[in-house]
Formats: C-alpha cells, structure tokens, sequence
DNA sequence: TATGAATGAGTTTTCATTCAT
DNA sequence: AATGAATGAAAACTCATTCAT
C-alpha cells in the first residue's frame, strides 16, 4: 500500500506475485500455501503474517485488478466517444491485460470470474459492478440513438462480456500465442462481431 | 443407460437425480458423498456400487446431457435453414434445456463448462467438439454468403456461445426466475445480438 | 449406547476405554488423536467416525461418569440416613470410583473438574449440579438440628467437596497407592474432619 | 527483581503485570504472546527480552506471589498463636490476596495450582512447600493437644487447603463480587467449619 | 533497550474410497 | 444389489520463538 523501503525487498508483493504463478499453473485447489511461501522463497509463515488466509491471498490479488478495470470502464464512459468505441477501449483494456499479465488474467478469470460457486460468488458485487457500468454506456449508446432499443443494455452488456471472457478462456485454455497484431486484431473483431453482428448486411449497393 | 428391471426402483438414475440436486444447491466440492446418498435415500457405500468415484458422477452427469446438446448441434447442422436460424436453434436447445432443467443445466455450467481447472479441463475434447460444430454452422453461412467472411468461424462461436454461457450464468446467480415468454424473447434477442449486431443499420430507406 | 453385536468389538467403546489410558498418561492437550487411534488400535478416521471432535470425546467421557454421580448423590440424598451419613456415602462413591478407575478419574478431575478455564467451564452446569444437590443435603441436616446453621450450606458443601477433589490430586500427582483398607479410611477421616473438625472437643465436663 | 532505573518505566514490569490481565481475561493457553505485548504497549520482541518464554512468565507471576504465601505460612508458624489461629491467618493470607489483586489470585489458581498436568506439576515442589508448612502447624496443634491426632495433619491439610481453593475457584467462576465484610466472614467461616466441623456438637449441657 | 518481520514445526479435521458382510 | 463401518492421506492455520536492525 504505501512505498516500503526503497529496493528492500517487498516480502509481501514478492508472496502476491508468486501466487499468480502458482494459482496460474496449479489452479488454486492444486495449490497449497507451502507451494506459495517455496515460489516466493519466503518462510511458510509469512504468508500467514501479510495474509489472514489463503483466500484473502487470492482476493487481494482480484481486487487490485478488477479495481483498475473498473477504472477503466468508468474512465472510458466519462469520454466523449461513441459507444462503440467506449466499447472498443474497455474490451481492449482487458485484452491488453491478458497481454501484459496472461498469468494474473487467467487467475482472475478462472479462479473468480468464472468460479461462480466460490470466489466469483465472494465478489459478486464488483463484478456485477462492472457489468453495470457497462450497461450505462449501452443505454447512453441507446439514447443517442446510436444502438438499437429492443435489446436492453444489461442484456447487450452480458453479451458482450460473456464474448470477451470466452475469448479469453480459449487463448488461456487452448494455450493459443498471440502475436501483438492479433490481439489488435481481436479487439476489433469482438467489437464488430457485437455492434455489426455476424450476418452481412442486406446490401444496398444494387439499389443504385 | 439400459432399461433396467421394469419398475423397480432404478438406484443408479435415483442416485444421479439427487446428485443433480446436491451439486446444484452446495456445489460440487462441498458436497461430500454422503450427502447423494442421503438425498437419494441410499446407502453410502451404493454410489460406489454405481460409480467408480465421485467424479464419475459429475462426469456422468455432463456426458449425459452434453451428448443431447452435440446431437442438437448436429440436428441443426443438417436442416436446410439459415445459418441464423441454425444458430437460433442451438440456442433454443440450451436455453430450453435450462428452463426444463435449471439444476442440472447449473452443474454443468458452474462445474464443468465454466470450471476451466478441473471438470472443464478433463471435458475439453467434448466441448471443443460443441464449438467446432457450431463454427462448421457459422462456416457454411459465410460459404453461402449470409455471413460475413472477415470474422473466422472460430471466433463467431466463441462470442456466440460466451454470450449463451454468460447469459445462463447471470439466470442463474442473480436467481432470475423467467417465463417460458422470456426464454423465447431471450434466444431471439441472443440471435439479433450476435447475427445483426447491437448498432442501429445504416439507414437505407432514404434511398427509396 | 444400544447393545452392539455381542462380543463383536465394539469399537467405540475401544477408543472411549483408549483415550481414557492416553489422556490419563498425557494429559488432554499433550495427546494428540492419532495417540488415540494408536492406543485403540483403531484407524485414525474412526474417532471421527465415531465422535465430532477430540473434545467431544473428553466430553463423553466426563458425562459418562458424572451422570454415575449424580444418580449416586441424588441415591444419597433419598435415604433416611443422617446427613453425615449421606456425606459418607458420597465420598465414599467418589474415592471408590477412583480406587476402580483411577485413569478415568484422574480425567475427570484434571481435564474438567479442575480445568477452570476449558472444559470445567464448559461443564459448569453440571458441575453445579453436583454442588446443589451437595448443599440439598446439607440444609437437609441443618432443618433436623444435627448441622450448624451459621454456616451455609453452599459455603459447607465447597469445603466439603474441596477437600475430597483435593484428597484425590494429591494421591494422582503423589502417585500414592492406596489399600482398600486406607481407602475406607480416608472416607471416614474426610467426614470426620468435615463434621467433626479438627479441634479436640472441648473435653468432658459431663465426666464431673 | 531490582530496582531499575527509578522514574522510568519498568518495561519488565509492565509486561507482568499485562500479562496479569490478559492470563486472567482469556487464560494461559487462549492467549498469544503478542496479547500480552500489546496489551502493555510493548513491541512483540521485548517480551522475548526479558523472558525467555511465554511460560517463564506465568512462572516469574506465579513465583513471585507464591513466595509471599511462603512468607506468610512461616510466618505463621513462627507465632504464639494457637494452631487454630495460625490457620485463620493463613486462610486470611490468601483471601486477603484473593481480594487485592483477583486477577493475579485466579491466574494462580487456574492455571497453575489447579493445573495439575502443566504448571502445577511444574510448581510441584514450591506447592507441597506449602503443604508442608501447614502441616507442620497441625501438627503442632496436634502436639499441643489442641488437633485431634487421629487425623493425620498432611490428611487434615488437604482437607484445609482445598476448602479454600475451592473456596476462590467458585468466587472466580460464579464471578461473585465480595465485600470486605464478606471475606472476613468467609475466614472465619472457612476456619470454623475445618476446626469445629458441621456437626452441632453433642450437647453436654444436658449433664449438669 | 527496543522493534516487528521472519521462521517453521505441529495438529486437528475432512472426506473420498475401500471392504467385510 | 446393498450396507455402513473402517481407512488414512492431505493441508490449512496457529503461534512460540528467533533474528536482523
């Protein structure tokens, strides 16, 4: 939280970092506490000393990112953008993420988002917080008269949320290397897939 | 799986019914064996008569139901629709599959299809087969030039079985309770979302 | 609790009669369950099969016997018998059940009896019991004339059963072995002491 | 032990006497060293600076105070009183303790005197000093003709000092807050019932 | 003297699975 | 087929103690 001694070792954030590794690799069941302290090479107990549990390891290390996702929404909602492109931003926040962090993102994804029954159900408040914000920027879409009014916001919002967590789940399952360009790619592609749709539009062109 | 002894009481589908019900309501892994058994009204020792271990039950339980879900893949492929009404058709499958078994669709999403690091994992190949199936659906439409061809078939399924899978998940833990009317309303919506995309068309009329 | 196969072992009551020796040996808190299991020659998971917890067995151990007392005190209290005399039957139950079981005694009165601040407390109820049905008798004698009424009854029973639970440490932690004969005697001096008193008795003025 | 530097703060000291409330609020075994560090405003360490152990602790409190009760025993015995008297003055010790510092009084109690597998047995030698000394009152009562002989005087010490722990372990447990009126009582009271016993004495009267 | 981060041994409990009947 | 007692491996968590400043 605060700046610990300039270079001195940070135990805590070196014991944060070793359980994405870890929970990454072995998945959080997998995982025992000694399997953290020995990635970190720290002492079994001090993950004890910095962590009430081996739960609240895992929370904090959700918190501090879907705290800056969040953010994110919100940032790109204050824009003055279209929807669309609001859309575009958040989707490629979280895929840059991946990009940056495959590790970190697949704990989040795997052990929280997608873990209804445990975690997921733990922060079921942000995460839903999130799916709000989201449906916020649709219904402004709506209004603006940019997106179609016969799909509620919150159902676009899972559809489109639901797109992106798939995707991410392939690439983090099907251990699939994405090149820079591709994500670039993909960012796109979910967005048109979400706000053009997959049929090709009744062509006017012969019109003329 | 046979018609076994006519009217006897049949303790394999007894125990796998009250297995739906136990992995619904506790979830899978704070459920101990005990606990079918109990619900099934049945000696402990029975479900390993049954089943080689707790697992196979889940595993049962997914293989049994995702079966009739490739097979309606499959029925739908072969039709002579639209690829749209295809895809409308797969929908309808699962989301009616929820309406008429929510319990057992919840298992089979939260402890399995979702649960990237464990059931997930092991069913890999079966639901990767669900997507190649749907992604041939997708291919065809775009052979047949209703869909368009600069999103891959791969990446089409993906977004289209996320926003299902999201859309379940929200019914689910938000406890939603829908009307048969609803469900309808739901597979079209899902269908206009992923087929005619959420952005309101470029209005061509005005050509006229 | 029921009649258990006959001869067949009954294994609870194997671990029961185990932890008696264990707990006797080690003390509550040096014993660890397995110490238990070992001594019952008896897998480690059956004392859980057969008992919530290692308290749990302390818990049925003490009640066992302290229901014994109880019924003795009240068995006591029902008799026609002078007020010292009931005095001298329930010592003389006391010191008996520890000259038959001294093990399950020193239990008792250790790890409960005298363990104020664990399982004393959580027994406290019954405990007190004992100590009203003590008093019961002693006010008993104080209405027919034969006991002081300057002193309560409550303050007469704490003495009295002080010095008995006294009585019994010292011969556990002495390790002193005692006859039957002693034992006889120690009942009649306790009494003696606790009627009677210490002091010779003011000598013989009726001899003028 | 020595007087440290004057006017400031006995760190030592202070942790004693922290260690006093907290051993007495939570007990031994359900307090971390930690409580007591904070409990004194301390650092963690410093308790490990001047004790080697979270056990040398409660032995320097119960050491400390044990003494005294030697103190007042030889005292005591050292007297012209009448044996009688010599025991009104060691039960008056320890009540008198009892109603100045209750805490350190029940720490004592609980968790060393009565502790009969951990500390007492630790203490086993400073107690049976006690004992002892007692004895050796009585039996010089006994010699002078005041004690009844056939009462052996370790047997009638027994009965004495369990009456009055018993005694403070019910004011401690019951939570019954004394008067000094009250305590005086339960002195003499205490003394009474030991030297006069319960027993109305057989009325000579009668004779004259 | 004073601090508090770091260490790691120790034990209960859970529960899937096996097995004798 | 049916029962439920018996087995034992596995892991989180606690906390006294040490140690580097």
């Amino acid at each position: 939280m605060s700046a610990r001694r300039d270079g001195a070792a940070d135990k805590r954030r070196l014991i944060l970092d070793a359980a994405i590794r870890v929970f990454a690799r072995q998945g959080f069941h997998r995982c025992r506490v000694s399997d953290i302290a020995r990635e970190a090479n720290v002492a079994y107990g001090l993950v004890y000393h910095y962590f009430r549990s081996k739960d609240e390891v895992l929370d904090t290390l959700f918190t501090e990112r879907w705290t800056l996702l969040l953010d994110a929404i919100e940032e790109a909602d204050r824009s003055d953008a279209a929807a669309r492109d609001k859309l575009h931003s958040i989707a490629g926040f979280i895929i840059d993420s991946y990009g940056n962090d495959p590790d970190l993102m697949k704990v989040i994804i795997v052990e929280v988002t997608r873990a209804a029954n445990t975690f997921g159900r733990a922060h079921l408040v942000e995460i839903r917080r999130a799916y709000d914000s989201i449906a916020a920027i649709v219904a402004k879409g709506q209004e603006a008269g940019s997106f179609r009014t016969d799909i509620s916001s919150e159902f676009a919002t899972l559809c489109f949320y639901g797109a992106i967590e798939q995707l991410l789940t392939a690439w983090i399952f099907e251990e699939i290397e994405m090149s820079p360009d591709e994500f670039e790619q993909a960012k796109s592609m979910l967005v048109e897939t979400i706000c053009d749709g997959l049929e090709v539009r009744s062509q006017v062109p012969e019109m003329t």
